[in-house]
DNA sequence: ACCTGAACACCGTTCAAGT
DNA sequence: ACCTGAACACCGTTCAAGT
């Protein structure tokens, strides 16, 4: 399992197989399958291992704050493991700790005071943001602002400009401007969301 | 072109492989290659052919509503084509249509009235917004109310319920409940949005 | 109980050879 | 110009055989 993750993690999930896998453990590939069923399994553990790195709400704490802070730290795992998404994306049974962590959200939503149904909505949204977001975030084809400046420079330069006057103007005015990161964009949704599910709760509380 | 997405919506992105998309034109494997230089372009087309299926917003309507039906469609398009989201995921150069799409969501926030930096913050969040709510949908383990039924008395007859007493919750007054379809909440959070991207638009423009 | 080598049914892709 | 057969370097997985 740990092996898995490191290997993913350094050489990229495309390396993941059961061959690299083994040999990085001292042994055949065909030895696996005496500790694994098949690689579907692997890859579930592997998204239950993320869902236990993900901090867990509490129902002691405001529901906004600690739903922000597992929001930001789901994000921040997702981020650090790319594999991560993409293998969430094809997992269709969720494991021990995956169950652990939904449950913890929805009882602090509850516990928040919101209902049944805004605490299906609300959970719905958040992640649509988180997963929506990383995802976004993983296709982008730079990681530092060297990188953007350089693309963002080449893009310009054979990006008709009368074709592309919005795009244009984003990238010179807003995505070239010193310390600009995408990463930075999240907080700004995730507090939307978040101001706009707290305004959810209380006009539902009125009726 | 058109016989590999056929090809993916019928039996599935996996099922695409060089072999069968030649089988279906009638013709080898190899012929492909005088065509198109990798299986990489073959998915850059499908995604940009995937974002030229998406409705696109106009600068003559409202803001709002022409980003809230261009969502709509966005997300109708990539839940009738399976594959698009995980194809998308891993696409990291942008076709023609694909910046056309762009270039019309930026020009109609900067129309809208929406400065630089909150045109910015506005699609990055929009889209984390379709592609993560579609990206859980894709990932639930059932498309029909039968299925969810099913599905949802097995999860719960297997689950202590001391444990879980949210998700048990959720399970029986919610999901449970006649007319439920995950898909319906994909409206709320992007109302949600659109009304919190007014707010913020508004707020601005009075500094 | 654990490991292995050979094999099977696949991939994407190259390349020399055909028309 | 377009197509093809054989081949290469890979996959996940099965299975009989080893210790």
């Amino acid at each position: 399992m740990r092996a898995a993750i490191a290997l993913a993690d350094k050489e990229g999930l495309e390396a993941l197989t059961m061959r690299k896998l083994a040999q990085g453990l001292g042994v055949e590939a065909m030895s696996l399958y005496h500790h694994v069923s098949n690689k579907e399994a692997i890859l579930n553990e592997m998204v239950d291992w993320i869902f236990g790195e993900f901090r867990l709400p509490t129902t002691e704490e405001p529901w906004k704050e600690t739903l922000r802070a597992r929001a930001i730290s789901a994000h921040d795992v997702l981020v650090s493991h790319p594999w991560a998404i993409h293998v969430i994306e094809t997992r269709r049974d969720p494991g021990p700790l995956t169950l652990q962590h939904h449950e913890a959200v929805l009882a602090c939503l509850r516990h928040g005071g919101f209902s049944v149904p805004l605490t299906a909505h609300a959970y719905a949204l958040l992640d649509s943001h988180i997963y929506g977001f990383v995802m976004q975030e993983m296709t982008l084809p730079f990681r530092t602002y060297e990188e953007v400046e350089e693309l963002a420079e080449h893009i310009l330069a054979q990006m008709p400009e009368e074709l592309f006057p919005s795009f244009t103007e984003l990238t010179r005015e807003y995505i070239l401007k010193p310390g600009y990161a995408y990463a930075n964009e999240f907080a700004f949704g995730l507090d939307l969301i978040l101001d706009g599910l707290e305004r959810a709760k209380e006009s539902e509380q009125m009726t």
